[in-house]
DNA sequence: AATTTTTTGACAATTCTTTAACAAACTGAT
DNA sequence: ATCAGTTTGTTAAAGAATTGTCAAAAAATT
């Protein structure tokens, strides 16, 4: 099947998939039926198999699926099985929250540099990452290949940054400024709205 | 219409619609109808209508909506026109950065308290909330009426503490564990699991 | 005051998503 | 080797969500 007809909410799920794979699979455990881990996440084992289905046959009648073997694929569709490179722009809290992270390079992401305006953040470091001038940004981007950008700055600069951004040849950006980014076709943004995820949590608080 | 029976996925659309009529508002609109809506937010003018109606008629004929107005609906909807009292357990930079948010507090989210088992940070301030010792938590959520907690904290011990803050009262946790909750019937959880927004992006950025 | 234009709220039609069901394929025990 | 028991991949049915349409109501214009 063709990766642009699979529709959002399968792809949403992906990743948690792979967490529970990753579970079983740091429990020692060896093989699993859609049926058992449709109990442990809580959805249906039709949804489960309907889903990785879209992706190709990774299970066997009568065994199940090789939680190894299923755990890699994932990662493959994900395109977590490669490295990306990554620079955090905006070195407050958040950034640098994003950047001690030390399970996304386990991921395959990698952070190889940090940009803020503020001159006293400048010439730090955080895991290893240099806190650099904003003025560098580009020629950061172009002459080491960054493919990611996670934009941790007020909304009032992000779609500045991130339009000089995608000019140096950003592809992918992991934005969590409070606003929608406008950026050209072929770029891609996932969203972290945290005011908005927490306004979920006041609804569902009730009355 | 009965509140539970309006659909999640109508319902996580409401944040973004406040956050749309916020802008208008800050920029004197006055009225807006939900075809110019659509247009600005992306998406279709019946989808608009649709969602609002579920909470009841707050537009008029001919006319459109009433901008100030309705952002008030919404905010009543979400339950952001009340204040609500929140912790955060885990001091380090995530807790830190949402501690420091001060929009949030502009939403009603005040952050009463700070929590984290690092003697070294126990005694710091953030924005005017205390970093105390894990033990005294339960009784601080007792004593103050917390209503939320934010969990900032590394999955290891992150149903533990969820288990204790229940027990002592809490009823909506935001949780930023990488992992999912178990918690008893009527508490509510909202999850931002960074990890698998990142593995989003990477798959969005295809081959 | 009458007429035209705008725009909602409601409903119907369509599209998308989820769940159920089952034949086919494999495992594991005998 | 055979057979009972599992479990997948797939198809069909049911259920939700989204979009399109339009009468009715209000606003704006003449």
């Amino acid at each position: 099947m063709d990766r642009n007809e699979i529709s959002m909410t399968v792809t949403k799920r992906l990743p948690r998939y792979y967490r529970y794979l990753e579970e079983l699979l740091d429990n020692g455990v060896e093989r699993i039926s859609s049926n058992e881990l449709s109990v442990k996440m809580n959805v249906t084992a039709s949804q489960i198999r309907q889903d990785l289905n879209n992706f190709g046959g990774f299970g066997q009648q009568g065994y199940g699926y090789n939680v190894e073997y299923l755990h890699k694929e994932i990662a493959k569709i994900l395109g977590i099985d490669k490295t990306h490179k990554m620079i955090i722009v905006g070195a407050g809290n958040l950034g640098k929250a994003i950047a001690n992270y030390a399970n996304f390079e386990k991921r395959g992401f990698v952070v190889k540099g940090m940009f803020d305006q503020n001159p006293e953040l400048v010439g730090q470091e955080c895991r290893g990452a240099k806190i650099m001038p904003m003025e560098e940004m580009q020629d950061f981007i172009r002459d080491n290949n960054i493919d990611i950008l996670a934009l941790t700055i007020p909304k009032t600069s992000a779609n500045q940054v991130a339009k000089l951004a995608v000019d140096a040849g950003i592809r992918g950006i992991w934005n969590f400024a409070h606003m929608d980014l406008t950026v050209p076709e072929g770029v891609v943004v996932e969203n972290v709205h945290l005011s908005e995820s927490l306004m979920t949590l006041s609804y569902n608080l009730g009355e």
